[in-house]
DNA sequence: CAGGCATGCCTG
DNA sequence: CAGGCATGCCTG
């Protein structure tokens, strides 16, 4: 396998050729811990008024949030990745139907009359982090974005490094997201460019975050309600590259979710917690 | 006065310098006959669905029309203008705050990659003109885009020509029309671009044609129930350049409407009908 | 094709 | 900031 080793690149990515996450058609959105114990979490938040800029709903694990809010993520890790290592972020549309789709911004919000973009590196990218490090590369081969910052240790006795990330086009933009979910996946990459632990997130971005919270939360209680139980949804995945094992305890604030799919609506609660491994 | 002959023309009047209808900041929008009779009118339709591609509001003077369907629209002339006039149509922000905006299509419409756009030589026009001989234009001076045909009288025994329109925008696209309300103004202009006969006509571009229209219509029919009459509303005008004077019978199938400038839910029936001239 | 939801945004 | 409208679009 051939490897990227961002700490010698001095041109971005975009120009060089090696497998990264962010290299596949369909790339994998399962959470995995991976040895340094990854993941996220959100922090605690004012009381999600109507219109609050970003709100973390834990029941549906799905962060809501405004377009071009700097919104703050916790990435956790339980051991020291090596030194070089990075965060990436990168968007993919949730439903099968899309999924090979590259997302980015939509042409009226990509356009450099468009206030956002004035001495911005990448109008065209989705997703932006807040860090004068952060840089933008796209993948030759899927052609799809994604922002990469070099992965900073959690400081002595915290347990996470937080991160802010934008994301600069709404859900609803026509041409671009279009009403089509998507997720975030975020990965713990080596130097070359290898995947050491990765953590996806549904993420809507909206104009009101706390109304259409609310709204999710109502109709997925209500799904849950005795009368409408059942177990019919199966367990599905896309990539064949993984294997599963059951997890007993989460282990961090975020809980690894399950591997389903598309939990939509008609997802039903999962009994056991499933984690995935990438095959290694 | 300075005129431009375009049955001479083979440059685009882009690459000329001189003052037509289009070159105003504030173009005029009051209906005016001229003494060629010039108005329009709309022919029967079938029973307007909700989504009925057009329809044309009689109580409202307003046409509602799907996005990129060619609309039929009846040109009248009473008496047969000069050889070598042209019928031109041009969009204006309805409200005052947004007059002096142009009116083009949004970012996401106007993109070449816009399949409404492969080989049409005007991508970012809002109005198109089903005419082989439709040329579009950009005044350099005020930068307003415009749709111009030849003028061809009606057949024998008929009053009127008709010619097709396309509205290329939503009147909610983001960053184009913005859900501000637009009027195309209809100019009978000689071969010199001088304006002989105006016809303005407010138009929605949007989904739902016959739904809005209902909506609109019922509103309006609210304001004008008994216990809400009124005749407080005054006839305003913002060109100075024009006299005014009364007629006493509408000779066309449009009725010209009073010169009023935001004929908006406060708008009154008035009793007598009034035309404007152009100061000539 | 009508009913009605989804979702940005305006208004009080 | 919540209520609720405006308006594209999905569903039956
Ligand atoms: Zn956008
Ligand atoms: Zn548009």
């Amino acid at each position: 396998m051939v490897h990227t080793d961002y700490s010698k690149v001095s041109l971005p990515p975009v120009l060089t050729h090696q497998p990264t996450p962010a290299s596949c058609t369909l790339p994998a959105t399962n959470n995995w811990l991976g040895q340094y114990g990854f993941c996220i979490s959100f922090g605690p938040q004012e009381k999600p008024t109507k219109s609050t800029a970003w709100t973390y709903s834990e029941m549906k694990d799905k962060l809501y949030v405004n377009m071009g809010t700097a919104c703050p993520v916790r990435f956790h890790t339980t051991h020291p990745p090596p030194p070089g290592s990075v965060l990436r972020a990168m968007a993919v549309f949730t439903k099968p139907e899309y999924v090979k789709d590259v997302v980015k911004r939509c042409l009226n919000h990509s356009s450099p009359s468009d206030v956002t973009n004035e001495n911005h590196p990448a109008p065209d990218h989705l997703i932006r982090c807040e860090s004068p490090q952060a840089y933008y590369v796209m993948d030759s081969n899927s052609e799809r974005q994604s922002v990469i910052v070099p992965f900073e240790n959690p400081q002595v006795g915290m347990s996470y490094t937080t991160y802010l990330f934008k994301f600069m086009c709404l859900g609803s933009c026509v041409g671009g997201l279009n009403r089509r979910p998507i997720k975030i996946v975020f990965t713990l990459e080596n130097k070359c460019g290898l995947c050491m632990g990765r953590q996806s997130l549904e993420v809507r971005i909206c104009a009101c975050p706390g109304r259409d919270r609310r709204t999710d939360e109502k109709h997925f209680e209500r799904q849950h309600e005795p009368h409408s139980q059942g177990l019919g949804e199966a367990v599905k995945r896309t990539s064949n590259e993984i294997c599963q094992e059951f997890v007993t305890v989460a282990p961090a604030p975020k809980k690894p979710k399950s591997n389903n799919e598309d939990d939509e609506i008609f997802t039903i609660k999962v009994i056991m917690k499933i984690t995935m491994h990438d095959k290694t």
